[in-house]
Order: C-alpha cells, then structure tokens, then sequence
DNA sequence: TGCATTTGACCTGA
DNA sequence: TCAGGTCAAATGCA
C-alpha cells in the first residue's frame, strides 16, 4: 500500500480517535481548554487529511483520485484526460488504466448451480443487464470463459463486469467472478426496493430480476461489510501502533483467521492484493461513498456461497438463507436474509468504540 | 436498423 | 514469453 495513503489513513483515524476523546471531555466537569485543545487537533488532524487529497502531484494522490474514479466513473469523467491530451494518447490513456484497474476493482465469486433440463445457460441472470464482450479459452479449463460487462456502461459509466466459467469438475456449475460496483442506475432503482425489504424475505410476488437482483446486492453487500471488517482491523493495528501496543499482525495475513464466516473462494486473488484493494475499497467505499447512507444490510452469518438452483435442495443447508423458486422453476435463488439488527456494527446505542462506523455523519 | 454476440487481435502483468 | 483480459470489426438476429 502506498505510504501516502497510509499517513492519510493514520490522520483520519487519529482524527477519530481525538473525536472520541472529545466526546468523552463533553460533560461539564472537563475543562474548557481541554475541550479546545481536542477540537484544534481534530480540525489539524482533517486538515493534514484534506491538504493530501487535495495535493494532486502525490503518486498516492493520483492512485486514490484512481481509486475514487473506479467507483465515482459518471464523477470523475468531467476530469477525463481528453482536455490535455489528443483522442489517441486519450484512448491509450483510458486503455492503459483498463488494464490498471484489474488489479484494484473489487470482486467477489460465486459458484451458482444450473438444473439440467432448465435452459439455462452462459450468462446467469442476477437482474442487471450484462453484454457479452469476450470469450477465452483458458489454461486448464474445459470450457471456456466468458466475459460480460453491464449493458450501461457507456451510458451510464458503469464499469462492473462479471466473468462466467463453467467447472471442469461438475459442468452444471457455473463460476461467476463479479468485478466493480454498478453505478448504473438499474442498480439504484432496484436498490431501494432491495433496502426496503432486506429485512424481511423477498414477497412471493416478487420479480425473479429483482430476487436475483437482490441477491446480487447482499452478496455485494457482504463483500463490502467484509472489507468494512478488515478496514476496522487495520485502523485498529494502527491505533496499536500509535500507542505502542503489541498488535499480532499475522492476522492480516490470512483472511480466513480474520473472517472465519466469510466463506467466498476468491479463487484466483492473490492474498497481498487482496488485503490491498479491500482496504483501500473499504476505505474509499465506507468513508467517501457511503458516508451519507446508512448500512441496511449487515449479514455477518456463516454462509456458504454455493447456490443452488436445485428444487431439491434444502434451504436449511443456507443457515439464514431461504429459497425462493419461481413458477417456472427456471431459476431458484437463495437469498441470505440480513442477519438481527444486533449483527450490525451499528447498534443503537452508538458508542465510540474501535468498530464505530467511520462514516456517521454525527461523528463529524 | 439497432442491438447483441462472436472472434481474432492487441495489451498488460507476472 | 505467455496467459488472461479487453477491444472492436464482423456477423447475426429481431
């Protein structure tokens, strides 16, 4: 991770860490100066954070403003290169950072299985609009890869893709490796719909897009609340460190001894790049994207990530999952319902705490 | 005619 | 150097 970044991450989360200290001084027996001296440090503490972002030469400055882009595309296209640059260098430019955000886009897998005799094939409907734009015989692999994109892309900057590999082992089992967030506005549209009821399972009117939808979403959304974990494990490292305390590190090597429910193969990640783009995804998403809405969905259940499309499979095997079959039994989705409130990093009774979600906006 | 898919070429990173 | 990922022209389909 880059040092810059890691200085910023510091500051904020100093900044927190003052801001606690703060509201533990807001009673009237502490004194006034004390209470100055926190706010001058928290504002110094912001401000350090804001110059560095606001410093656009930095090599982590320009990564982040990389990363902000990723997820921000409609954003960050009024500062598009092609202001500076000819439509070639453009193209190149916009080329060459395709291939950089390989690297940084989150992605998450799933291995859905597909009933003989349902027609279905290749590309697996989770309620977006997805457009096939290539296909690759891979090494090892029996069948081939296919790759999809969301049909907005242009549109609408949405640079969620999707890849689709049939097993070798069971061909009836499809792996499906998706890749960015969707900033479409399918995805918003139906986001409502999918919050307002992720308390609650799926009604049995509901559309199989917006079941298949909705299961997208959770998945995302255990994804993003798995990065949301490791970012707190970091800062927390961090606070240990500032403090001089002895932190095991080795935890953040292995995510499964951080996660131990977290059940996703990430079959073909690397574990350093891993933990770098989670962080960093986790950073950007938790403190910049999400600051201004509330987390709806906190499924922090065992689950296992195998979903079958099976009319004979049992929901039960799914924990808090149900199953919901459509008429047509053309393609049943598990849905995992969000877990008890009492889950969720954010109790009621919100408290300072190191797993206080950084993005309340009464933090600040 | 417009949109989706196919497929060979090209680019990047390991 | 090669495998994986993406592009874009050609093609198919409604």
């Amino acid at each position: 991770m880059d040092m810059e970044l890691m200085v910023l991450i510091n500051e904020l989360t100093q900044g927190k860490e003052l801001a606690k200290q703060l509201r533990n001084h807001l009673n009237p027996s502490s004194s006034k100066e004390t209470r100055d001296l926190l706010i001058q440090q928290i504002l110094g503490s912001y401000e350090k954070s804001l110059s560095m972002l606001n410093c656009g030469g930095g090599a982590a400055s320009s990564s982040m403003v990389d990363e902000l882009a990723d997820h921000f595309p409609s954003t960050f296209a009024n500062i598009s290169p092609r202001s500076d640059t000819s439509d070639l260098d453009y193209k190149d430019q916009c080329h060459k950072h395709v291939y950089k955000k390989r690297k940084t886009m989150s992605r998450w897998t799933e291995q859905v299985k597909v009933c003989s005799g349902t027609g279905l094939e290749g590309p697996l409907d989770d309620g977006y609009c997805w457009r096939k734009y290539g296909q690759k015989d891979i090494l090892g692999a029996s069948f081939p890869r296919g790759y999809y994109r969301c049909t907005h892309r242009h549109a609408q900057g949405c640079l969620a893709t999707k890849q689709v590999q049939r097993s070798d082992e069971d061909p009836s089992i499809f792996e499906v490796t998706y890749r960015g967030r969707h900033t479409c506005s399918q995805n918003s549209q139906l986001a409502v719909a999918v919050m307002a009821s992720s308390s609650v399972p799926p009604a049995a009117g509901m559309s199989k897009e917006k079941r298949n939808h909705q299961h997208y979403l959770i998945k995302q959304q255990e994804h993003e609340d798995q990065n949301q974990k490791q970012s707190q494990e970091v800062m927390m490292f961090n606070f240990g460190s500032a403090a001089g305390l002895k932190v095991k590190t080795e935890d953040l090597d292995n995510r499964e001894d951080i996660f131990p429910s977290f059940s996703f193969p990430l079959t073909s990640i690397e574990a350093d790049n891993v933990e770098e783009n989670m962080f960093i995804e986790s950073f950007i998403e938790n403190n910049f994207m999400d600051s201004f809405s509330p987390k709806f969905i906190s499924p922090a259940t065992s689950e296992s990530n195998y979903f079958s499309v099976s009319p004979s499979h049992n929901m039960n095997n799914f924990g808090l999952g149900h199953s919901v079959q459509t008429p047509e039994s053309d393609l049943t989705e598990i849905i995992s319902a969000p877990n008890s409130v009492t889950n969720s990093p954010i109790g009621e009774d919100f408290d300072f705490d190191p797993n206080f979600p950084f993005d309340n906006l009464e933090f600040f």
